[in-house]
DNA sequence: TGACGATAGATGTCTAGATATGTAATGCGA
DNA sequence: TCGCATTACATATCTAGACATCTATCGTCA
């Protein structure tokens, strides 16, 4: 029944204010399905008017910690799901490439020993070494996908330092000669990790993401295995018959 | 400067009306980068208070059609952008197929005038009546998908007393002809409307947004249009070149 | 015991208006 | 002509209150 310290002249709006202490000392403190206290009650302790407090509560619903019942109260939602998705390989599987012609960013370039799953793409047994690049491509000046690259060390590892940017794809061709993709597989998820940050969208946002593989031309050995990562909001897949 | 019908008695909230509004004469009629009017002139247009048309535009900076700019204005945001994939009809095929073994339950059937990107696909004039059919498929006794089929009243109007389930592209087959899909447009959003309901998700989980176009084989004619909406964490799109 | 209407209490929508803050254009002075 | 303060106008936030609608529960009646 207290009422908490929010204060009016620090040039941060009242709701945010008001959303960081809910997350605070409800959600984090709280567990999934538990009622917050009423709306009214709640804008009684903050001091501040109904319409305020529930647009805190929008930001937190935004983000996907809270959820609203119409005529029951406002709840802690379940997590799990974003950390199930996370972590569980066989949803975290789509990938693609898109060899679309924007400025691409580099954010990260190392050899790692392969995952399963991209292991068993490449065709590689598991934990033989793999170059894993992590870029970032904008189109029009604006983030547009995050891709995660990740093809053989044994005839790429070149790629380390020979690659700074451009068209991959245009690169690998000109040195291993023409590429085919197989097969993409689609699906729609919340950003994971920094995707949100790195596509300038909100962790409820969702991105379009692709899996895909790339072979040879010539020996169909697998080059690159791609997960690609799209603004939803900033994409459109086309497929025409 | 003339006076939108708003229906204040139709159950449907001022501001989604005032959305759809906005929708359809300006991003719509508009290009990307175009201002809209004011906020005060707009919601004197409406007729409405600020805040409700506020709301409205809240809705549509929620689909990332238009976007605010403080101390300046709501302007429409750039297009989406299209990526083609290379595919056959396999991929078409395999969606078509997706939910065939399933329950079929049909949420609503009516005939309505043809909303603009409706009668834009089905080659309708605007406003030309077309059967609504919203079904909700079941997929291990889990939702799975909604979609919203459009078909042109002419020939497909018997639809409104024949079909009750079950596979409609059978249906349609049996007593049209052979269908092959066009081309689809795939992207990630947030659920709209009952949609999260529906299939059994939170708000802010996405799903995965089909549109698509089923024409006769024998003339091309259009057939169906619709819009499908899979739960994201249950659908995987896979596109075979 | 079961059905059902009444009701309390919760969220949802809308209005009206005050005030704060950001942006861009104007216009004046050096 | 350049620089900058002013100003008009746009969005952003917050308050206050009314009424609508949904849900769960409780009590009554058959």
């Amino acid at each position: 029944m207290s009422l908490y310290a929010i204060d009016r002249d620090t040039g941060i709006t009242l709701y945010a204010q008001i959303a960081e202490v809910l997350e605070r000392d409800y959600v984090r403190q709280g567990a999934a399905g538990d009622r917050l206290p009423a709306e009214g009650e709640l804008a009684a302790r903050f001091a501040v008017n109904r319409h305020t407090l529930r647009r805190a509560v929008d930001e937190l619903i935004a983000e996907g910690l809270l959820e609203r019942r119409h005529g029951v109260g406002i709840f802690i939602t379940d997590l799990l799901l974003d950390y199930r998705v996370g972590s569980n390989t066989r949803f975290t599987q789509t990938l693609a490439d898109i060899g679309i012609s924007t400025d691409t960013r580099v954010i990260r370039k190392m050899i790692t020993p392969a995952p399963a799953g991209v292991a068993r793409n490449l065709a590689l047994t598991a934990d033989e070494p793999v170059l894993w690049l992590e870029t970032l491509r904008l189109a029009d000046g604006l983030p547009f996908c995050v891709i995660s690259h990740f093809l053989p060390v044994k005839p790429f590892g070149e790629l380390l330092d020979g690659y700074a940017g451009g068209s991959l794809h245009d690169y690998l061709e000109k040195n291993h000669g023409a590429l085919h993709r197989t097969e993409s597989l689609v699906t729609a998820v919340l950003p994971q990790g920094d995707d949100a940050k790195l596509l300038g969208i909100t962790q409820n946002r969702p991105v379009l993401r692709v899996k895909s593989l790339n072979v040879l031309d010539r020996d169909n050995s697998p080059v690159e295995y791609a997960i690609t990562r799209f603004r939803a909001d900033r994409i459109q897949l086309r497929i025409t018959p």
